[in-house]
DNA sequence: ATGAAAGCGCTAACAG
DNA sequence: CTGTTAGCGCTTTCAT
């Protein structure tokens, strides 16, 4: 039987404290300076009316002045309950870079709003895009009550996988066909079709699709894409297609890639407004005039694509809809219900990046 | 005494779930599996040396064949250790808002990356901008071994009363007198007068002022800006000066309000690029010429403001050291290290937004 | 090399 | 209304 003593000693030595460490404060401190139990500080710091009135405020001030908190994990063991999310963002080793843009770090405030009025806690992780099944780690280790992702990336399967076992799980991506676990996503096809009608509609011809089609929200905005091109009888020339990731300097390249190759086009999808004004940058700097010359259309409407010169064409996907429908969606599956992916519309806002052709 | 059972109808009942849905696997599961006690499967689980070769590898084997992972609240609880860092985001009730500054929303993932790379998680949470010290709770009861928190508003006497009580803190802004705990942040009276300077040398006279001086970072910025004024003998003109929060719409009113009121300025310094990007927009939908009428220089150097048009000029803040210094103080002060704070160099980029008057 | 048992900080059933 | 006690899932000492 080890002494009191003997566990401080412990407890300091594995938690690298030095002598002069203070002990963090816990209910039976409270218990002992208020002269009660720790049931009773149990109760009454959760309010139950099992508890004398005087005796409850007592004890609350008392744990108040001390700074005393109640250690969540410990409760969270007891009460076998959790009140946490894990929110995650797929990282791709290759580029390995940081997230970093606008789109996906507003949702993830989003997000943080919702889960914050609904009292819960955000346990932010990044996970290899390679292996999303790690994300499950946070679930069934019950240090989440469920799981939000931020992008699916490939690897549908690994996601089905995790659904199949019923891991509480919502990503942020494209509704694919053969999906078993829900997706809140913008409605992908639609807007890569609004973009590409309205830039056919104004005239333009040969419009480069900026965008990584390895991904299944890209592919249906390309599929979209196709479909107007189609439509139109307009034939598709693959070299058009730039198939780059969310990265500005990508776009700057690609860009700079079909100038220097000399292959005409009168127009820009990109697959995010900052892919477009990294390309209206780029053709600025190419002598090229937008929207005269090149007329471009972005994705997402960040909050600058409005401020941008010349305003931004773009698809508008509502971040404040998406983070809080991610986040009502997981709810409702901690809740048993079989939710369906949910396919938020999508908006063309035209602003000053698109017109006519001048020679029309 | 409760029968296994009765245990498991609790839990259940406790947890919401119907009678189908299967339970949490925990280590005693693997351990009656695999034939051997729970001890065991801790060893083997750990890399202890103590368990046989064979025995460990089938131990491994069956947990992840299970999608066993340890429940890491409990092991915590044992053994007093935490790796979860909690980053807090103060949030103004007044103005209410999401966090959407891109400056600060894309240093949330260079501390995420730096804490990933440490093996700890980070647990986000938003707190009220006028109540700081709530978020030492997450300390207090022992969520978190240490607190970054991103922006320090105004209650730098609750920080300080923090510091005090020895709570782990690091925090984003400036670095103010009497000041006990530990910040990191940008040299803001060198940005703010770096900034001054280069638009007076280009012979900008009467220089409108962006940002809420009620802030400590914008308050140096405005000091800086100050000591620039004051250095060439050039007269403040407080009508010049917009307090006003990082938000995008607040700096379309306050350059409207400067036309309407036909305040005369030849130039604009905003305390973020956001700011500096909506000054532009609307200084051209009034028909004034940016730079020629009216130079314009920003702060942070976010992504987008290299392609904004005209490209903008700022004073760069560097997000990814910004970040990594953050949680090197914070691991600091963990190891018993008594850290300075840190006030990282800004640097000027000049770009196109900047220009001498015509009349010159 | 393995198991039994105690206890991390907390809550709730049960007994006063 | 309050205290005693068992136990949440795990690790570790001690005993074998």
């Amino acid at each position: 039987m080890w002494g009191r003593a003997v566990r401080m000693e412990r407890r300091r030595r594995e938690s690298g404290e030095t002598s002069a460490a203070k002990r963090r404060l816990q209910m039976s401190d409270i218990a002992r300076l208020a002269g009660v139990s720790t049931s009773t500080v149990s109760r009454a710091l959760s309010g139950s009316a099992l508890v004398n009135e005087e005796t409850r405020t007592r004890i609350a001030d008392l744990a108040r002045s001390l700074n005393y908190s109640i250690n969540v994990g410990a409760k969270n063991l007891r009460l076998q309950q959790n009140r946490t999310v894990a929110v995650v963002i797929p990282y791709d080793t290759a580029s390995g870079q940081s997230i970093s843009d606008p789109f996906f770090l507003r949702m993830l405030g989003s997000v943080a709003d919702a889960l914050t009025e609904r009292g819960f806690e955000m346990l932010l992780t990044r996970v290899d895009a390679e292996h999303l099944n790690a994300a499950a780690a946070f679930y069934d280790g019950g240090r989440a009550v469920g799981i939000i992702l931020i992008g699916q990336w490939h690897h549908h399967d690994q996601l089905n996988e995790l659904a199949a076992r019923r891991v509480p799980l919502v990503v942020w991506g494209a509704h694919l066909a053969q999906q078993l676990y829900c997706t809140v996503g913008g409605d992908n096809f639609a807007g890569g079709e609004a973009a590409t009608e309205h830039l056919i509609g104004l005239g333009r011809r040969r419009i480069a699709f900026l965008g990584d089609v390895e991904l299944p929200e890209v592919a249906q905005r390309f599929a979209g894409y196709r479909e107007a091109l189609a439509r139109h009888r307009l034939p598709f020339d693959r070299r058009l297609l730039a198939p780059i990731a969310f990265v500005a300097e990508r776009a700057r390249a690609a860009v700079q890639s079909l100038i220097d190759r000399k292959i005409e086009f009168d127009a820009v999808f990109a697959c995010s407004d900052v892919l477009a004004m990294s390309s209206v940058s780029t053709l600025r700097e190419n002598g090229r005039h937008v929207p005269t010359d090149v007329s471009v259309v972005g994705y997402d409407d960040i909050e600058m694509a409005a401020f941008f010169n010349p305003p931004l064409t773009t698809i508008r996907q509502s971040i404040e809809i998406g983070g809080r429908a991610l986040v009502d969606c997981l709810f409702a599956l901690l809740e048993g219900r079989a939710e369906l992916p949910k396919v938020l519309s999508t908006e063309l806002i035209v602003r000053a990046t698109s017109v006519p052709p001048p020679n029309r």
